[in-house]
DNA sequence: CACCATGTTCCTTG
DNA sequence: CCAAGGAACATGGT
């Protein structure tokens, strides 16, 4: 969950399902999820108040809402590493791990989260902060190279930078080295020119694949509430195994490459895992 | 018990 | 001031 392509599915379900829902209640279990926002604020700024859209900038959710006299309110969410959004009804038991939820009359919209990770605010800050959209016009290879040029850091470690890209995460970041051939230590000034054209073409077909693969899974709704429209993916058994078989060298290692055959490498990168192959991908 | 995990922010160090 | 590294956040799986 929770990079970019995840997202992004995630933002098309529940667009269509929220619009014209009025928010009749905000329960917080998690008070911490609202930092720094204090949970009073938020349920006083969003009592009454209809969703009107649901989109997504980089990792982030943005919840777009209506008060009385066309006032508009956003909210942002972030899912953290295990974060999740459905809508069932009422009388359904919610989560272990509910950070909060929203009370829409029969149904709610529930926020679990397991690690509590995630985040939900009315400030706006963080989306200021990041780069250009991977699958948007901005994100060019001149403005990656303005964005590279200057940096000792290892190219893997730079793609975590939202501020560089914003939505890939430590899955794509692995995915789209590979497939620009490119090894994961390389500084980022040291890319040439056609290597970052290769590096933005290669981010821009993972995710892109990533989004088309996850709008054919069928949702699984497997839970407490089965027959409700529960928002899971890539998480259960039968869809996970489909989904995963996408990645060609994240969490694979020690299996011979599907290109050279040369066994996957790990590495470990700013304390985060990186998978390479060491043949295709020559420093 | 040990180590690992899809993310971000804050603190420290150079 | 900036870049880079590491801890912290919290819980569960192997």
């Amino acid at each position: 969950m929770s990079e970019l392509p995840e997202v992004e599915i995630l933002v098309r379900h529940l667009d269509p399902v929220l619009r014209g829902k009025r928010v009749r209640a905000v329960s917080v279990l998690r008070p911490r999820v609202i930092r720094p926002n204090s949970a009073a604020k938020l349920q006083a700024s969003l009592r009454g108040a209809k969703f009107t859209a649901v989109r997504r900038r980089g990792k982030y959710l943005v919840f777009e809402l209506s008060r009385s006299r066309n006032q508009p309110v956003q909210l942002l969410g972030h899912l953290g590493m295990t974060g999740r959004f459905f809508v069932s009804r009422k009388d359904q038991p919610t989560p272990k791990h509910t950070s909060l939820f929203f009370d829409l009359g029969p149904e709610r919209l529930v926020f679990e989260d397991t690690r509590y990770f995630g985040r939900l605010t009315l400030d706006l800050t963080p989306l200021a902060k990041l780069g250009p959209e991977p699958l948007g016009e901005e994100f060019t290879s001149a403005a990656l190279a303005e964005n590279l040029k200057r940096s000792r850091q290892p190219i893997k470690t730079k793609l975590l930078d939202q501020a560089v890209v914003a939505g890939v995460g430590n899955i794509y970041a692995s995915e789209a080295l590979f497939r620009a051939g490119i090894a994961p230590s390389l500084p980022a000034r040291k890319l040439k020119q056609r290597q970052i054209v290769r590096l933005v073409r290669s981010i821009r077909r993972v995710l892109t694949e990533a989004v088309r693969c996850g709008s054919t899974i069928p949702l699984n709704v497997t839970g407490p509430a089965q027959a409700d429209r529960l928002f899971y993916f890539g998480q259960a058994s039968g869809t996970s195994a489909f989904y995963e078989e996408r990645l060609r060298v994240y969490d694979r290692a020690n299996q011979p490459c599907g290109h050279c055959g040369a066994p996957i490498r790990r590495i470990v990168q700013a304390a985060r895992s990186t998978f390479f192959c060491p043949r295709c991908q020559r420093a």
